[in-house]
DNA sequence: TAGATTGTTAATCGATTAACAATC
DNA sequence: TAGATTGTTAATCGATTAACAATC
């Protein structure tokens, strides 16, 4: 791959909310926009939306801004919310349970292709129509179905080795639940998701004042 | 407040990452660590993680490193790890069942002391020995009950309502798996989780060549 | 045409990395 | 003491913000 320059993660990670609030203008038939008046729901500088855009087009116009509408569909289409995807879930455990039942899920493409989980009691069930396999067969799954996204609701024991099996089965990204870090490489691409990291962030701000006060220097 | 500044965030989210980190390193009976070596293990410079740390304090010794037990507690610390925390979980569908019932989270000082939802049929019933009382009791039992951490896991359409009756009710966090973006206020410190953003996260990253082959000039 | 607002270049700010004196 | 490694200052890099000419 040669491009000029890869987009930054700083920016990607800000289109998802680029679409929700534009979807929000579409709910509210708003059918134009300027940086400036998108910066104040947003709270952005009117100037970071307009480079965040740019890196992609030149979708707005002098004098107007922003068609809603197109802008709406050019964000779509660039976080690939018009394909589907195919996904497998390894852990059936809550969190598994929560992903495969949350239906805005399958709004946005994704269909699930199966589950899997260690526990005999669960195998050969199904949630959400989706049957419960067994870990076992991980491996011999991926080598007869080409599969997107699998996701990580495995407890950290074990999280090591499923991310070696679903990599070396060729699983083109990984949505991790897990607490191990796994890295971007050339095969795949991985989005990690520590909620319990999060929880932390949240713990640290809401005593920040007393940990200010305690350890950092005045 | 007048501290001589406060930490960046982007140093408080990783704090959680060198937690993890030490503790593997105290379950492998690591006593010591340097700067140098730990910046291996988790992929970062040396010199990012000195001056992490240095936020804090002088953790380290010259010509020896980090001990990891000392450095493991004083994270814990920072990181309110060694608190516990009044939490209530609002919405009990899927992902706030799978809240509730994360052992970890218990582990990490989280007492659940009451779920909120609307449906009659849960109202009453039980989920990991917390009861479910009905959402229109919200606001009176936030009178009668301080909350550190209010768990927002409702749908977006009841989301602005349910923020505005936990922070009236004085709740002092917010930990928000809504898709409303809730802001940061001298009375509420928020974390925004959103799954959704995440997922398109990914699915960007999965066709970024394509992507960037159709949008990003040479 | 005049006003508005973009696309884009330039300036600023903050975060990361490098360098090195201090010191265990 | 010599070697190692920190804490901290300085340099670099990247991301955000400001400014403004282009143009609808």
């Amino acid at each position: 791959m040669d491009y000029d320059k890869k987009v930054s993660l700083a920016v990607i990670k800000r289109l998802p909310k680029y679409y929700r609030y534009l979807g929000d203008l579409l709910d509210n038939n708003v059918t134009r926009i300027s940086s400036k008046e998108l910066s104040k729901k947003m709270n952005a500088t009117p100037s970071q939306i307009r480079q965040d855009l740019n890196n992609f087009g030149c979708f707005g116009q002098q004098g107007y801004g922003y068609d809603v509408s197109l802008l709406y569909s050019e964000i779509k289409t660039i976080l690939g919310l018009d394909k589907t995807y195919s996904v497998i879930v390894v852990g059936a455990g809550n969190l598994g349970n929560a992903i495969l039942n949350y239906t805005q899920f399958q709004k946005r493409g994704v269909s699930f292709a199966a589950i899997f989980d260690t526990d005999a009691q669960k195998i050969g069930t199904t949630i959400n129509g989706v049957e419960i396999k067994d870990i076992k067969n991980l491996g011999n799954f991926l080598e007869q179905t080409s599969v997107d996204i699998a996701v990580l609701c495995v407890p950290k024991s074990s999280a090591a080795e499923v991310a070696k099996v679903v990599i070396k089965g060729g699983v083109k990204s990984i949505w991790n639940f897990t607490p191990l870090d796994l890295e971007n490489t050339k095969d795949v691409v991985v989005e990690n998701v520590h909620l319990s990291d999060s929880l932390m962030t949240l713990f640290y701000k809401l005593n920040e004042g007393f940990i200010l006060e305690r350890y950092v220097k005045k």
